[in-house]
DNA sequence: TCTTTATGTAGTCGGTGTAAACATTATCTA
DNA sequence: TAGATAATGTTTACACCGACTACATAAAGA
């Protein structure tokens, strides 16, 4: 055909074209005959850089995840408390609305569903910083009456739930209009600055 | 083989063995040939009932979302109010985890990708129910300033995603333990019953 | 009864994952 | 720098899948 018999840096072209491929066609019109394809490679050159279809994914989201607690290491720059958490949990739903292809990976349970040791530790780390995040509110003052599990529980929800309702196309239909970031902070906020 | 030549309920006991491989194996293990094996039928007899597989998928999301509003219809017996909001909030968290085989199935992206006209106004008119629901309690007296968008993103965001960290196995895996009815509805009641 | 319709079967085509054998190029080392 | 070795890409092959067509059988209705 065209080009030269190496790539270059195929690799990488797959990770990208199969991010892009699964934030506009989803998991179901992503194959590794279709990537090899989009990259005019033969349809088993991705095998040697992944293992299996399951395997890339796992890459992906192993990135995914990484890029979510970069993420929220820098949105949280403030003193553990409430302000803190405000913080990391207006900067998870922005970074998932921002992110959305990274973010329908990490919420697709075909990808999820075989995740590496490694992977499940990453997703560890980040619920580990999201419980110190709302621990620290906590101590600081602010419910201190509350279940901190109970408040942990409350909190993860409503900050997944929010990410996946802005960033899901059915609820976007729902919601009827576009939000802005100052809708999303006030919508987060009724909560946190309520009592 | 074995067996009469007609099978005599192969549309329901395809929509039920479906139901059964979603929710163990995932969708991509479902496999309108692989339903056919298990039923002991031509791999081609299936198509007999559902013009493709995305069309199988859409005629289950559809029952769970029909399922669903009858749910949440049986448990808001009150009237419109807060303390109705209250029970249609822990009706549908209750639904989702007993019935976490629908729920997934509704929540997987690339089966509502495919949603007909009729499953969206299932899903509209569920939305529909839930917003009623919240203005009805802002009406009666519940947080009267807030601007109603905004509180209802943010319940319908607590909902699913309580309803979502629930049945996820990886977020079960986070919460470390079994969390019973009254947990979730302490959850919920975190927001609802402050200030 | 016999005609129509519903349901199931067999065969086929193109697409996919993935493994094995082979080809080419890059890299390392003697 | 030459030759060995590793990395990367190709070809071939197989099993599985969705979906279409032609055909077979059974059920329902006229």
């Amino acid at each position: 055909m065209s080009g030269p018999y190496h790539h270059g840096n195929l690799r990488n072209a797959l990770i990208e074209r199969a991010i892009e491929v699964m934030d506009k066609e989803g998991l179901e019109k992503l194959s590794l005959r279709g990537l090899a394809r989009d990259l005019n490679v033969s349809h088993a050159a991705p095998l040697r850089h992944f293992a299996n279809k399951a395997d890339l994914l796992r890459e992906i989201a192993q990135a995914g995840v990484e890029r979510l607690i970069e993420a929220s290491k820098s949105a949280g720059d403030l003193k553990p408390g409430l302000d803190r958490l405000r913080q990391t949990m207006n900067g998870y739903v922005l970074w998932a609305t921002e992110n959305a292809a990274y973010h329908h990976i990490l919420r697709n349970p075909d990808v999820m569903r075989h995740a590496s040791d490694d992977l499940k530790s990453s997703v560890d780390k980040f619920a580990s910083m999201q419980w110190e995040d709302i621990t620290a509110a906590q101590l600081s003052g602010w419910r201190p009456d509350e279940d901190p599990r109970l408040l942990y529980l409350h909190l993860i929800s409503l900050t997944a739930g929010t990410a996946i309702v802005l960033t899901d196309p059915m609820y976007r239909a729902v919601l009827g209009r576009e939000l802005d970031v100052v809708d999303i902070k006030g919508s987060i906020g009724i909560f946190l600055d309520a009592a």
